[in-house]
DNA sequence: ATTAAATAGTTTAATATCAAACTAATATCA
DNA sequence: TGATATTAGTTTGATATTAAACTATTTAAT
């Protein structure tokens, strides 16, 4: 009796807790989405090109590492982004099976509009904390995220 | 100067904030996500399917809109179900433009037998965090998700 | 009542996403 | 060196996802 009872608000707690995070990580991705949309990115293009930008040149293989997406995920998404010339694959020379990405141009001239903007607009969503706030809600959240 | 480098700070803390927050999100979807495939169930299907269990039949605009989805997507969702004999569809009579979803049988068998092992496995995953902490936290990213 | 506006759901077109099967290149090791 | 295993990336097949255009129905307004 005792032990269930005390089971079941061990449960409500993680699925309450479970629930708001799944719907602040949704909606501050939502808003994320319609801002880049203006731009004509989507997240994952917006994803690969700012890992480009920040990193430099890197492998399809470390990009979806960095962004947490399949190996065939990073061939679409590469594959639309080349398309629109914003990024360039490059053979490696050293290792024949890797290809070599990075942005034109023209993509960075892009991510370097851009991403000011995203940056803007993420601080913006996070001002309805306080900086120690945001400081727990980072803790914690890497705590959660470790269990990987 | 002074107000620059402030400035920089309030940014960066809020795209750390902002990427742990997703990573949080991500690992654990990722997670829920593996863990239903083995029922052959997708996220977007299980939440469908909790909501009915939950809160009884639902047109497809009141799932959509408890599950954060658009419309377009419910009828994807939803076919699929309904191919699987999970749910099913009736049309309103109160109002002929609205299908009323239920689970079938067969729907609230499988939605009876999988909720207890995800409401598990987000207690699990949850656990790494104290009471205290699972409280902050859905505390701190209800706040970030009102800004909807 | 007739018309106009709003609403529920579907369709379309484009991109995303994964797992699994596959190809090509590299590394291992016997 | 030659067979085997591993690795990087692609392809395939299925589902997801959105916005926008569309259909059918209901509500509101004149």
């Amino acid at each position: 009796m005792r032990k269930r009872s005390r089971d079941n608000g061990k449960e409500a707690r993680a699925l309450n807790t479970y629930l708001k995070l799944m719907r602040a990580a949704e909606s501050t991705t939502a808003r994320a989405h319609r801002h880049l949309a203006s731009a004509g990115l989507t997240l994952s293009q917006f994803g690969v090109m700012e890992a480009l930008y920040h990193l430099g040149p890197r492998s399809q293989k470390e990009i979806g590492q960095k962004i947490l997406r399949s190996s065939g995920n990073m061939t679409m998404v590469i594959d639309n982004l080349e398309k629109r010339g914003l990024v360039r694959r490059k053979r490696s020379s050293a290792d024949r099976r890797c290809f070599i990405v990075h942005l034109t141009d023209k993509g960075n001239k892009l991510i370097s509009r851009i991403f000011p903007h995203h940056t803007a607009m993420i601080t913006g969503e996070m001002s309805v904390l306080s900086a120690t706030e945001q400081e727990t809600l980072a803790r914690l959240c890497k705590k959660l995220g470790l269990g990987v």
